[in-house]
RNA sequence: GGGGCGUUAGCUCAGCAUGGUAGAGCACCGGCCUUUUAAGCCGAGGGUCAUAGGUUCAAAUCCUAUACGCCCCA
């Protein structure tokens, strides 16, 4: 640390002494220049010919930005700034500026935040430029940019020293821009199909909703440990029960597991709930949103994922869990997958851990999770789970084994998981029960007993159908990133 | 948790197999330059080679450990 402020303290103090001669003609921090224009805005101006701004002196600009770009050349310089929409090219003449004018010019340096006024024109290569008429440094940068060329192109500098990536590297910030867009996108798709956004807590006193370890933290003046959320799920349930019909929350949720390219401890997810529908209501709300979110922000239903075509426009495949299991895995047979000994030596034959489970519905998970997950690249539907992975989902009609539930896949990663809730307050009682009797088996992941919800539950919930969306993984398929840090301005470093 | 790769100037990277006084481009500083755009030309400065040990007459380079990161596997 020390020493990388020596390393850099030549450059900086170059820079520091230009601050002293700015602070010394009283050009410190300026903060009483506002610009009335932005560079795409110019761009757009020049093509109406109607405005005739090309050439014409009378009609000034004044921008705003960080100047990225600087060439000098005696008597004439070019340099460029950049604000939030672009960046346009701007020309000074030395011999139209004072003295103390073109000094601070001079003195500039790239990264300064700038104030640039004067007219357009065109130069000898047909770029749009402002013929600048007035210059001003009005925050000094003190510490060089990356390269200009190459821009920043480690990964941990550009995830730890986010900002930097913003400033250099155009494709990180259309990222952000698509990431921004999309959720936007989600939430016109459900405020335009009557759901309200509604917020729920995020320390809660017994964490629900999922299977996984929470974060623990504490509130001092009523001295209890509070965990910070794993899901919203079992509290937008209780504004089910309390009379809401179509509500959706757009939140972090926060796990406390390892860190990979598919994971980071906070992360954003939207859950969704309507009354009255089931999980079959919910796959084809599914459908229906993200095609109108790929072709809102991409303009097409057409995606390429790391080399892979993906086409949105096409119908969803859904497909069963033991369908699918069959589909990719020859070895075994139909009759096989409800065999106990049979998939449970298969299970031992091909390296899958299933130490700590007992049922049958947890193998094939297991085994689903293993061979057919990292297949499923198309956007798939996968239904018919295992009762006893899926403890807050509704037992279907005809198979008591099965929920009606449903996950969403794409590229290989679980996207979404939907289904019928569960809403008869006895049956779920048993399934808390069996959560919390693994629990003390050692499973650290398994649910806690939720009385509240409970008895919350036996005031009767209408018959709803929920889902939660990974924002963070849709972005990364939208926006073609291969690691979820790609996605997070901010991704949790060591 | 296991394996692989990486860490050299502010940034982007060479140098390391075969040990012998630390390199380039950009940026920065000085000079020249009236339409440049990775501007150009001339000159100058800039480094605890991630950290700590070890081997050696001699280590950026070989060995060990640690830290941080990236990728793959569980």
């Amino acid at each position: 640390m020390e020493d990388k402020k020596n390393d850099s303290h030549r450059l900086i103090l170059e820079r520091r002494k230009k601050l002293d001669i700015l602070k010394e003609s009283g050009n410190n921090y300026l903060n009483n220049f506002s610009g009335n224009i932005s560079c795409r805005e110019i761009k757009k101006i020049s093509e109406n010919e109607n405005e005739n701004v090309i050439g014409n002196d009378s009609k000034k600009f004044i921008v705003m930005g960080r100047m990225m770009s600087k060439r000098i050349m005696g008597r004439s310089s070019f340099a460029n700034i950049k604000d939030e929409s672009g960046s346009i090219q701007f020309y000074i003449d030395k011999k139209i500026f004072s003295e103390d004018q073109f000094n601070i010019f001079k003195n500039s340096d790239i990264g300064d935040i700038i104030y640039v006024e004067g007219h357009i024109f065109k130069t000898k290569t047909e770029e749009l430029t402002i013929f600048a008429s007035d210059f001003n440094v009005v925050t000094k940068s003190l510490r060089p940019l990356p390269e200009k060329f190459h821009g920043l192109s480690d990964q941990e500098t550009k995830y730890r020293k986010r900002y930097l990536d913003l400033i250099c590297n155009k494709d990180s910030w259309d990222t952000f821009n698509d990431r921004f867009k999309i959720i936007k996108s989600v939430r016109n798709y459900f405020d335009n199909k009557g759901f309200i956004e509604v917020e729920t807590p995020m320390m809660q006193k017994i964490p629900g909703g999922a299977s996984a370890r929470p974060f623990v933290t504490h509130h001092n003046t009523l001295d209890i440990d509070l965990f910070m959320r794993i899901a919203p799920e079992l509290y937008l349930k209780r504004l089910i029960i309390g009379g809401f019909e179509k509500i959706y929350e757009i939140n972090r949720n926060f796990r406390n597991e390892g860190v990979s390219s598919k994971h980071n401890p906070e992360f954003t997810m939207i859950e969704f709930y309507q009354t009255y529908c089931n999980y079959n209501d919910m796959m084809n709300i599914t459908e229906d949103l993200l095609r109108h979110v790929v072709n809102d922000v991409k303009g097409t239903y057409l995606i390429n994922y790391q080399g892979q075509d993906l086409d949105f426009g096409k119908p969803f495949k859904r497909i069963t869990l033991k369908d699918s299991i069959l589909d990719y895995e020859p070895k075994l047979s139909k009759a096989d997958i409800d065999d106990s000994e049979k998939i449970t030596s298969y299970c031992k034959k091909e390296n899958i851990d299933i130490t700590g489970y007992s049922s049958l519905g947890e193998i094939q998970f297991a085994i689903f999770e293993k061979t057919v997950e990292p297949n499923l690249i198309e956007p798939t539907f996968i239904t018919e789970y295992p009762i006893e992975v899926s403890p807050l989902a509704r037992v279907n009609n005809e198979n008591s084994l099965i929920a009606d539930r449903f996950e969403f896949f794409i590229m290989g990663k679980e996207i979404a998981n939907g289904f019928s809730e569960l809403n008869d307050p006895d049956d779920q009682r048993k399934r808390f029960e069996n959560q919390a009797a693994l629990k003390e088996g050692g499973d650290d992941e398994a649910m806690y007993f939720d009385d509240d919800y409970i008895e919350a539950l036996e005031y009767g919930m209408p018959p709803t159908a929920g889902e939660g969306i990974g924002i963070d993984r849709l972005v990364m398929i939208l926006t073609d990133s291969p690691s979820i840090r790609d996605v997070l301005l901010f991704p949790l470093m060591r």
